[in-house]
DNA sequence: TGTGTTTTCGTCTCATTAAACATAATTAAT
DNA sequence: ATTAATTATGTTTAATGAGACGAAAACACA
């Protein structure tokens, strides 16, 4: 059935998410050919063998939305035998969390986002993939404030929340959120308000940044440190 | 540097880990070849092309130990180009958590158990593997009582919380962490004591089994339904 | 000046969790 | 019968977190 002296080949795969329109986006990019010729796939590229996983996936990013310094996490290593119908490719997947300022891709026919809620046609397991990588911003979310990877880098509490409330699907009260907000650790609060609505003006507000290792055990327990 | 065109090898690790001897211990093999040449390493080997990543690290694991139907999970993905000194080869690592009366397997100088607490030398980045996945099951018990799984079958409270100790490394309090295993899901209460003691004979608990997915996600979710 | 929209702000209650803590019961051995 | 070792068991307190809840201030615009 296989033969068992083929090589297999080893690709990242990096799920690349944000939040435009009110909705989380993720990147995927069209398959120009067989096999899934037509569908859409998230970004990756095989492994270089100068190169380690978390520098792959790095470099698949920066192909494809020209930004790093951001949050890149390795999400699990998908290895089914039948999940390339021609070949054994096993893929490291990783996820990374991205603000729609920062990208400076021009959504193509070939390349564009598409919301998480109504996602087309995938090829391989990309649509498990992708489920995968938002149960897991889910849980980075109740640990510690990944959400600010998706907002710009100046933003409102109301931003926030909004953030917030899309990733974890649910309605928050606003002033329960905005209590819990300004007592995390990291945001600063800044002299800045938005302008140009017909509404109140809003404080923006800003991260300082975070180290991040991609080994995501080690992100945890970095903010589990964090109490007052 | 590296000759681009070469492929890579990919295998799994896996991590065991049991409690012998009130202390959390790693089943090592000494490596009898060259690199590492009589350092101890994880117990591993080359994915087999018909098979899925979880289903190698299941036969790792079987022919090592001869145990199945234990807890495994798929750990991280490590894939450093200088991990290995002479090839490119990308492991992915798994964890195990074993009861030790179950392994039939006889100490040699070949393999054997290794307190986690004083490791020999190891090959490769396999320490690194180990700190890892000790990190990941500290992080488990604090969602869900894994630690059954590195109990007999029937045990007592005793030596449930000797267990989270050791994993956890501090002392609990014997009321309150008895109240809460009390109040753990899936916990049996048998009519059975411990004998042979000169002591007041405890009560036998057991689990009922639960089912388990290598993808830690959905352990997690499963598990956080457990609510009273 | 008034209308509409959004921001901003604090308190109370309830439920949950963590921690501290001491004594009686059971058994084997002597 | 006494001793030694271990199991077994509840209450109180303090701290934390979640949720509910309404009113005033700032701005743009008409």
């Amino acid at each position: 059935m296989f033969n068992e002296t083929k090589t297999h080949e080893i690709t990242v795969d990096v799920v690349i998410l944000t939040i435009i329109n009110n909705a989380i986006q993720v990147l995927l990019v069209k398959r120009l050919n067989e096999p899934f010729k037509d569908k859409w796939a998230i970004p990756g590229g095989y492994v270089r063998l100068s190169e380690n996983l978390d520098q792959a996936a790095l470099r698949v990013l920066k192909e494809r939305t020209n930004v790093d310094n951001i949050y890149l996490e390795q999400l699990y290593t998908f290895g089914d035998p039948l999940r390339h119908p021609n070949s054994r490719v096993i893929t490291c997947a990783y996820f990374a969390l991205v603000r729609a300022e920062d990208i400076k891709i021009i959504s193509s026919p070939e390349l564009g986002w598409h919301k998480v809620s109504a996602l087309p046609p995938l090829a391989f397991d990309h649509k498990e993939i992708i489920q995968y990588s938002l149960k897991r911003t889910r849980e980075r979310l109740e640990i510690c404030p990944v959400a600010y990877q998706l907002l710009n880098e100046k933003f409102t509490l109301t931003e926030m929340q909004k953030s917030y409330e899309l990733i974890m699907d649910k309605k928050l009260d606003k002033r329960n959120f905005r209590k819990k907000a300004l007592a995390t650790e990291g945001l600063i609060e800044l002299d800045e308000y938005t302008k140009s609505s017909s509404k109140r003006p809003a404080r923006l507000y800003t991260f300082e940044s975070i180290k991040l290792d991609s080994k995501r055990a080690h992100f945890i327990s970095n903010k589990k440190k964090e109490k007052k």
